[in-house]
DNA sequence: CGAAGCCCGGAAATCGCTTTCAGAAAGCGC
DNA sequence: GCGCTTTCTGAAAGCGATTTCCGGGCTTCG
């Protein structure tokens, strides 16, 4: 009858709703609902109805507003798109449905200003943990402006970890052995008889990228095979990446027996592009990737690679940012992956 | 300097700090951050000199409680590790990133009371929105308890909108053609020649489930091709459901020379069990999904499959859910899916 | 039987912000 | 210079919960 567009907006039902229609007072209501002192049986059978009569949901914000406490944790990763980040996310969200927890999500799209962004935004929300997922960047500036926005958040009561990131923040850290992985993975590459390696890497600003590399380089080392710098190419974190870098490594003679990516993802492009340029993997040249995201196993040939327990790496990481009691120093849960040998991988020649 | 355990536990900063730093009101100071109104300049640059000096960020809490609006919206699907719900739920991340809101994301694991739980959860958040992702539940007493978690949640002012679900919800709707889509496949299979089908169903409370498989029925009916129901085999919604169905199917003789996995994923499972079995696909054996998951091209051989766009559907679902101004009758996107035929399907024989 | 505790319920302060509501200051035309 | 509008600022009232703080009613013990 006159509401020009249909929409009454129905005002919520408040505590004070709830304890009018229960005939008891609203400080009764909240104590009889949340249970923190006892409260008369009959009144609290009141106050119960009461409540689901009228389908009372308390307002978060005033809770969290005058306990100063609320059940969100925050996630910041790169792209969920990603099957790393979203096997990570998974385990977070798994471990905090059981916790009782709400996440809140963001994807940075590889953009370092907008973690930063996110992170205020978290900080706002008066997240009781923010977990920072997937490779930082190095870049002094931005190092400042993430210390500048964690410190605090710190200082206010706040939990942080990281995941798979190298550890430029002292906070509790789910660290892959990136290092201590791609070097056994070379060995094992060694071990098959390659001599002549490619790489293809990621964004060089990535620490992942720094460390996988380094590591690789290192396992090289330990038998005196050399890296040639023109052997590493770099491409973005993704498929189409890990195809133009294979391209274009392909391009660079002489080829090289085996090529290491320093991503699942990226190796998945790069098989790709070999099939493209006509080469039979393992037999003309072979490939091994780094992560063991669900869907390599699946590819022909399967992918050899490092495996790490992403879900599990997730669930850690919530629960070292929840843990407690808590100690006056950050904790560091090193993951070694495991090397695993699959078909894409063969003796040269 | 007594501190037992070290934790200080700092007080935040409030507005009325910066207010007092600056020398103005606290009315002023909300003024002057938000750009409510006009505040003289030099107080302007006060408040905004004492904000930042003070690392002042605004309790969203005590802003959703004063203003009555908040800028979070919550997004529930049934896993973010699956690929197909990864996309989707990237697909939003990015339309709130561009949006400035934030997304409380959370995955039922597939069990319905999850979902209510949730939506309660986002309820109590005042989200602006709520999307949910992925099929519904054909069970009553669901269908029930969601409509009352919903009702008063419009009722409110919230907005919903579901993507890819059959349409029990009377609410703005990002829908696939599911039974056109399946249809539409059937006829390209029929054309290549087959005419021995077997499906891999997933869970059959599924909506989803039901509209690929009458569809997949429909089409073949269209050419009086009948598909038994011991031909139809039903399997979790997962890589390792699609293997077991697959193999189930090939233990029920005569074997069909083309299967439809009714998603993507249950593909890539049936796809490993038919190797698994020495059978050649699509020699010996033709395969197609539904979905067109980034993963599925770079299998050998890649998949054919009805294409849907999944990234453009969440940001689509969320522009639905946000619209303004608003009409008083839901809208629904109909999404036609692209049948892609590559190489895992071929003439039969 | 009276004093000392114990429980429990209610009044009211509080959390940190936004937003009326007025009032002061400034600008304007005549 | 006077009245009137126009701007801008500040005081104070919420928003919807939780949480002291208090007091009334019982039990219990001396």
């Amino acid at each position: 009858m006159g509401e020009p567009h249909g929409h009454p907006q129905q005002p919520h039902v408040t505590l004070d709703a709830v304890a009018r229609t229960a005939g008891v007072s609203p400080a009764t209501a909240s104590r009889a609902l949340n249970g923190t002192t006892r409260v008369r049986d009959d009144l609290l059978r009141r106050v119960r109805a009461a409540a689901d009569e009228l389908g009372y949901i308390p307002n978060a914000h005033a809770q969290a507003l005058a306990s100063a406490s609320n059940n969100t944790v925050g996630v910041i990763c790169h792209d969920v798109g990603d099957p790393y980040f979203a096997a990570i996310a998974s385990g977070i969200m798994a471990r905090a449905a059981e916790r009782g927890l709400l996440v809140m999500l963001s994807s940075t799209f590889r953009a370092p200003e907008r973690e930063i962004a996110y992170i205020s935004m978290l900080r706002a929300q008066r997240a009781r943990a923010i977990l920072l997922i997937g490779s930082g960047f190095q870049d002094p500036a931005w190092e400042r402006s993430l210390e500048s926005e964690i410190a605090p958040y710190l200082r206010g009561g706040g939990r942080v970890a990281v995941v798979s990131r190298h550890r430029s923040l002292r906070v509790d850290t789910v660290l892959p052995e990136n290092r201590a992985g791609a070097a056994a993975l070379a060995r094992a590459l060694l071990g098959l008889g390659h001599r002549e390696f490619g790489v293809l890497a990621g964004p060089a600003r990535l620490t992942t990228v720094a460390d996988r590399l380094t590591g690789f380089r290192q396992g090289l080392a330990e038998e005196g095979v050399p890296l040639a710098d023109e052997r590493v190419v770099e491409g973005a974190f993704t498929r189409d990446g890990g195809y133009a870098a294979a391209s274009e490594l392909l391009r660079r003679a002489p080829r090289p027996t085996c090529v290491f990516a320093v991503t699942d993802v990226m190796a998945v492009g790069a098989l790709a592009a070999f099939r493209d340029h006509g080469l039979r993997v393992p037999q003309d040249i072979s490939l091994a990737g780094f992560d063991d995201i669900p869907l390599v196993r699946e590819l022909t040939p399967p992918l050899t690679t490092v495996a790490l327990p992403l879900t599990g790496m997730g669930r850690a990481a919530l629960d070292l940012a929840l843990r407690e009691p808590r100690g006056p120093r950050s904790r560091v849960e090193r993951i070694v992956g495991e090397v695993r040998i699959r078909a894409s991988t063969g003796t040269p020649g």
